[in-house]
DNA sequence: CGATATATGGACCAATCGGTCTTGAAAGGA
DNA sequence: TCCTTTCAAGACCGATTGGTCCATATATCG
């Protein structure tokens, strides 16, 4: 259900960039400095565009921001359904998901953060819209995890006394706080050994 | 050793307002808006100083944030040295470590943050004076709740297999991640019965 | 070939940024 | 009283902010 089957072509010369890829490199920009440290000069060097083309093709800056916040989350996202992929072994896909967050807790990845926890700090108290995004995420994290832990009581792999969506809770405070770690670049080792003695509190 | 007693007093006009007040003030507005998102005017209607007495009194914008972040850490030593105190019971101190952490992750007392995790984010991956500062009291942190959980151990309070300074580690990951979830403002009860079941898989 | 649409690059805009400086009043000590 | 210092208020600075607009070139259509 494409639009360009209905559509006409368009009479004039065709969009000649790629506007994914201008989200994509606006989006690194963002991540690496900041919503209000990056300044247009900044999103206009990296996307390679002319401030007319960049303004037509986004609005303002605020509106691209919010683009790149999404193609984040999505990618956030799909990494998620596929670890935590419920035909997966729930243990499984809990360890993979834990060492993906392990993997971008270090060194130069750790460094460079997060691009929801800053956005969620520095924007969530006053965008209505980053706020919107950063809770729905949150849920979803959270039902995804929950739902994770569930399969994995039903498996009998839980220990006693663990509830599946409280040790949800628990793992998703600990990974957000893993981001905000990172940003001391703890050596890979440590953090591994500490989300395994985590996750080993909660299964037999 | 006060600088007074030898001192002559100072000729002219002396001081008229509260340096430490004014920080305070100030710190209150980075906190509530971030470093980049305050502007001068912010920081000279909340500390009621003219421009020239700011500059005068702080010598920069960059430098009266210092002065904030150093008192705003200073104030977390301190609850923190309070309520972990080596005279007091460790699982006690520990409880009410983490029920300050939850008072201050819900409502608005959440939604507005925490000014260190929002200064990480924000600024600590370019600028060393404010990596330091984050480096050096999350290992403050780390070896007070350590120290906490060692002496729970030797009491004979602590769970099979629970290693002081693992439990330290996963604590502190999960209370900075709290601070990230409180931007959604989640329920009081919610985050306290989370905290408490995180702190009673370690305990006996 | 026109007509249409999109691109670039840069001029241009008002507003605001952090920061300096001046002025004149006020408050202390000598 | 006079000297020194600090104060508030605000003019002023160059640089930068996010954003608009225009001239021109180019690509694709009927």
């Amino acid at each position: 259900m494409s639009r360009q089957t209905t559509m006409q072509a368009p009479r004039g010369r065709p969009r000649s960039f790629d506007i994914d890829a201008a989200v994509e490199r606006a989006m690194n920009v963002f991540w690496s400095r900041g919503y209000h440290a990056t300044a247009l000069p900044d999103l206009l060097r990296a996307t390679k565009l002319s401030r007319g083309s960049l303004y037509a093709a986004f609005g303002d800056k605020h509106t691209l921001f919010l683009r790149a916040l999404d193609r984040y989350i999505a990618d956030a996202l799909t990494r998620m359904d596929d670890e935590l992929d419920p035909r997966r072994d729930p243990v499984d896909g809990l360890r993979a998901y834990l060492a993906g967050y392990v993997e971008r807790a270090c060194g130069a990845h750790g460094r460079r953060g997060c691009l929801l926890v800053a956005t969620a700090m520095e924007l969530a108290g006053q965008d209505p819209e980053v706020a919107r995004r950063f809770a729905s995420f949150f849920r979803t994290m959270e039902a995804r995890v929950a739902d994770a832990f569930s399969r994995a009581e039903t498996a009998g792999k839980l220990a006693a006394g663990v509830e599946p969506s409280s040790a949800a809770r628990i793992l998703i405070c600990f990974l957000w706080g893993l981001r905000v770690v990172a940003k001391t670049a703890p050596a890979r080792t440590t953090s591994q050994a500490t989300a395994d003695a985590l996750l080993d509190r909660f299964l037999k």
